[in-house]
RNA sequence: GGACGCGUAGCUCAGCUGGUUAGAGCGCUGCUUUCACACAGCAGAGGUCCGGGGUUCGAGUCCCUGCGCGUCCACCA
């Protein structure tokens, strides 16, 4: 049963407390609420309402970056999909069609790699159940575990349209990929390339360039001596970290200029262990300055060592095999000796090194720090390896991609990764697209191998030769998973289909949020492939966002134990509190730290907001009743309390700041970011942080205080403190949903029903209105300011309550000097500020007798008689407070001359804006008077 | 090696185009179990805004520099 269920629809007058317990429970509320939005389909994104498509709503769209498919939630997930939720929520009350398209990636060598363990563990390998079966297999496992981050994104309330959930290894996201490389293959932007690509010697396939990810390590810098030939005496020695390549040499190459290389220029030298001889050859890429500035040159296997070998024309002998084990392929099978054959790359580097050592041409080693790519998927370190691969030509591609950002159709927040956004495009390089995996979307690339026809790129599978009619071979490889994650934002909405009515709709889309790992991974080349295919970009904000990290900053992950598993807190505090907890405590771009052993102290943020809301809410409706409330418009103005304005104001200032935080939604009309709206709004936590502070130290702390006797007074003035109330409490549950949807919607089912009839906006909060501030200005008698009198008297009463250390029942006498007397509002006033301090409060002078004093901005006087402070009074007591006083003007008058010197100061006042001189100006008959009021005080003394 | 960012209360961080007495959450101290909430209320302590120069009537905010930390990029074998 629900909280929802368990409040009858009956007309008591009063909601009985009992019904609400203390403190919320998410758990007896969230899943049962989250069936209720997906069963009135409140997520799902309709066509027809979307202006471009004929409907009257500006689209808002957001795709979420698919998680893999069979990965688990982890925090870092929640925290992604939280703040896209926050977002969608927020326009979807705000009136957009919003669509939030949500998915999973098949995940190329990470799914594979997880198959390939289970095969393991059975006995068995990939090879031996062979491609088709090993596809299934793969199919099927995903089948049985997919999915299921999915269903846990719903536990926290993710608000994404499921009827529209995509993955990317379906028929229809299958045919995008495709057509994509087809049409890249046709423009001549998909080609075959001959080089040295980064190879995972464990995953057995190709990686990109972002794929193999830089590790610094502490490896050494072997010094070998290569002897020259027919020549003992002569010898050059190379430096190298990877002795072992050594028998792949095929030249030494000095710089031009070195000239202790000169005479050896084009003579040649023996390579130890095989015998091979290699030139001394001349070219550029040497450093004469690093190492011996004599660099062995082995072009199959290192990316820089291939270039200089093409400009020189020399062989490229692969003394590796796949799996990084010595092996000459081809007519390299001499270069290795018969023993280090079949040996690992590490191994091999020992027993080289040793056999070196032996024939004394080690001549020495040093510690060396330097930068190792490893396997982004495995972490095992990458094998530069000669071999055929299929390249995406970039620099085309590109060139509209750095424009969008550069001229504001998109920005990326927090800005400082534009620049390095914009670096990595201009220096960009091709990108290797093929890897040699079965699980994935097969290069649709097919061959003749009888006449040795031209490879074809086709649409459709070719089953047999045009040419010659012979049975046709597609490609072995499959393409990067990226390749098809590039595709996400036009595949999803039904692309290359350009009737698609989604894609009609919601291409182009709004904000992309992803964290900044994957700015070059994905994002870029989600910004090229939207203009190569639909020519124009596929959002105009990139939001990246922090990473969850521990206390110790380390990023949470499953090998070092330190992670949060979401669906804990969902279970121990809910999955508002996991919202609030992230959203409220995460500034633009700054990593939220966490502690995983304390979930109770990471989350009491969540958990404490959640508690105080549930009660304010609990007392609030307890004491409205359920009786027809009046809706504030019905309210006649000069009917309204001064406490009602200033808490109506109040409001306002919560909307205001939030809109201001959330910042705007898409450019102006021309459809590009001005410089100024670059870097504005998206700022979750100063959004919430309005909303708290409107809930919590306005509406409670002040509001439910004084508005207390009212209601209990009854009559016609209790019915305008209900009906402001609840105005007051509506307008903070809508400007809390977008990031506490599962309670707010739940307390706002509570709230009474307005006299007039009308609905309040529907069935569901989630898909009522954004609240808007009133823009009418205040008009009344009382301003909301004066609620600030009873503020500042209030808090002065309680300071000098806590400093006399007056007993928390007692009550005392106050009395209250106006600086200028508003007789309208003084008896309420008065009442106001003595319920809430224990206080009686008057107006009438009293004679000087010991008090202690406190002077409010404007010069309003309190003054409480020591007498009913003290059983008894003492000297002491007199000069304690007198010693206050002086302390006080001190302070005061110092503040005083501050300012005074500043006004006093021509450059000042003609200079600075006018508001900040009025301000000061303000601030000076402030402290002015105060001062007077308390030298007085002292002096009556 | 290049580029960028950060260094503000015990901790994590806000502080927009320089202008009131620098803020929040968590933590800490004292008081209070008052009939919404102790996951609370009230009062409070705590800051040379990393150091040093400079620009300015005025700098946490701008410039230079030193120190410390971090991120991204990069073929230095």
């Amino acid at each position: 049963m629900t909280m929802t269920d368990a409040v009858p629809q009956s007309p008591s007058p009063a909601l009985a407390a009992d019904e609400l317990p203390t403190t919320y429970r998410a758990a007896d509320v969230e899943s049962a609420l989250y069936a209720r939005w997906q069963a009135a389909g409140t997520d799902v994104a309709s066509v027809a309402r979307v202006d471009r498509t004929g409907g009257t709503r500006p689209p808002y769209t957001i795709m979420m970056p698919p998680p893999n498919v069979t990965a688990i939630l982890h925090v870092g997930h929640g925290l992604n999909n939280t703040v896209q939720d926050v977002l969608i929520r927020w326009r979807r009350m705000a009136g957009d069609e919003v669509l939030w398209l949500p998915g999973t990636d098949h995940a190329g060598i990470a799914t594979q790699n997880v198959v390939e363990k289970q095969l393991a563990a059975e006995g068995s390998t990939r090879q031996q159940l062979g491609r088709e079966a090993f596809v299934a297999r793969t199919a099927q496992f995903v089948e049985t575990t997919g999915g299921a981050i999915l269903s846990q994104l719903k536990s926290i309330g993710a608000s994404a349209d499921w009827t529209r959930t995509a993955y990317t290894l379906t028929e229809p996201m299958s045919a995008a990929v495709t057509e994509a490389f087809v049409r890249l293959f046709e423009d001549g932007l998909v080609y075959r390339g001959h080089r040295v690509i980064h190879w995972c010697p464990r995953c057995l396939t190709s990686l990109s360039d972002e794929e193999a990810e830089f590790n610094d390590t502490q490896g050494a810098m072997y010094y070998i001596r290569y002897h020259i030939a027919d020549d003992a005496s002569r010898s050059i020695v190379v430096a190298t970290t990877r002795p072992e390549t050594l028998l792949g040499d095929v030249a030494v190459a000095v710089n031009p200029t070195d000239e202790r290389y000169t005479d050896l220029l084009g003579r040649e030298l023996v390579l130890p262990l095989n015998g091979v001889r290699i030139p001394v050859i001349a070219d550029d890429y040497t450093d004469a300055d690093f190492g011996t500035g004599a660099v062995k040159i082995t072009p199959a296997h290192d990316p820089n060592d291939f270039e200089v070998g093409t400009r020189h024309q020399l062989a490229t002998p692969v003394i590796m095999d796949a799996e990084a084990r010595l092996n000459g392929l081809g007519d390299a099978v001499d270069r290795v000796p018969p023993e280090l054959r079949g040996v690992d790359r590490f191994e091999a580097r020992q027993r080289i090194v040793n056999m070196l050592r032996d024939i004394g041409a080690l001549v020495k080693i040093e510690p060396h720090a330097h930068s190792v790519r490893h396997c982004y998927r495995c972490d095992t370190v990458v094998e530069p390896r000669l071999s055929d691969q299929w390249f995406v030509k970039m620099a085309p591609l590109a060139t509209p991609a750095l424009e969008a950002v550069r001229t504001g159709r998109i920005r990326i927040m927090p800005e400082r990764w534009e620049a390095v956004y914009i670096n990595w495009l201009e220096g960009i390089r091709d990108w290797n697209i093929s890897r040699q995996l079965w699980w994935g979307h097969r290069v649709p690339v097919y061959y003749c191998d009888d006449c040795g026809t031209a490879p074809k790129a086709s649409r459709m599978p070719i089953t047999h030769c045009s040419e010659c009619n012979a049975p046709a071979r597609q490609d072995e490889d499959v393409l990067d998973t990226w390749f098809s994650s590039w595709l996400w934002p036009i595949s999803t909405l039904g692309w290359p289909n350009s009737d698609s009515a989604d894609l009609k709709a919601f291409y182009p889309g709004d904000v992309l949020v992803t964290a900044p790992e994957i700015l070059f991974f994905w994002v870029s080349r989600m910004i090229m492939s939207g203009y190569q295919f639909m020519g124009d970009a596929p959002f105009h904000t990139v939001y990246l966002h922090g990473t969850v990290r521990d206390m110790q900053h380390r990023k949470m992950s499953k090998s070092l134990g330190n992670g949060i598993d979401p669906m804990d807190v969902v279970t121990l505090y809910g999955a508002d509190a996991l919202r609030w907890t992230m959203v409220a405590g995460m500034g633009l771009g700054v990593d939220v730290l966490l502690d995983p052993t304390d979930l109770e102290k990471s989350f009491a943020p969540g958990r404490n907001f959640l508690t105080k809301l549930w009660n304010i809410g609990r007392f609030l409706l307890t004491k409205v009743g359920t009786e027809p409330v009046q809706p504030l418009s019905a309210i006649a103005p000069d009917t309204l309390t001064m406490a009602d304005r200033w808490i109506l104001d109040r409001l306002d200032v919560a909307i205001t700041d939030a809109n201001d935080a959330l910042g705007p939604v898409r450019p102006g009309p021309s459809g590009r970011w001005t410089e100024a709206e670059r870097t504005m709004g998206m700022r979750l936590d100063a959004y919430a942080d309005a909303g708290r502070r409107f809930v919590w130290n306005e509406l409670a702390d002040w509001y439910l205080e004084t508005v207390k006797p009212r209601l209990t007074a009854g009559g016609p003035d209790a019915e305008v403190a209900r009906a402001v109330l609840v105005h007051a409490f509506d307008g903070a549950l809508r400007l809390l949903q977008p990031v506490l949807p599962f309670i707010t919607e739940t307390l706002w089912a509570k709230l009474p029903p307005l006299a007039d009839g009308s609905a309040r906006g529907g069935e569901f909060l989630c898909t009522t209105a954004w609240p808007e501030a009133r823009t009418e200005t205040r008009s009344s008698a009382v301003s909301g300011d004066a609620f600030e009198l009873v503020r500042n008297a209030t808090l002065a009463i309680r300071q000098v309550r806590n400093e006399y250390k007056v007993k928390p029942g007692k009550v005392i006498e106050v009395t209250l000097v106006p600086a200028a007397p508003d007789a309208a509002a003084a008896p309420l006033l008065l009442e106001t500020i003595g319920a809430l301090t224990k206080a009686t409060v008057s107006l009438h002078p009293v004679a000087d007798v010991p008090a202690a004093h406190q002077v409010l901005a404007g010069g309003t006087e309190v003054v409480i008689a020591l007498a009913q402070l003290r059983d008894e009074l003492s000297v002491d007591d007199t000069a304690k407070e007198v010693a206050r006083l002086r302390t006080e003007i001190d302070a005061t008058q110092k503040i005083l001359d501050g300012v005074r010197a500043k006004l006093g100061n021509e450059s000042f006042t003609s200079r600075a804006k006018p508001e900040v001189v009025e301000g000061a100006r303000a601030q000076e008959r402030d402290l002015a008077q105060k001062v007077e009021a308390l030298t007085r005080k002292v002096e009556a003394l």
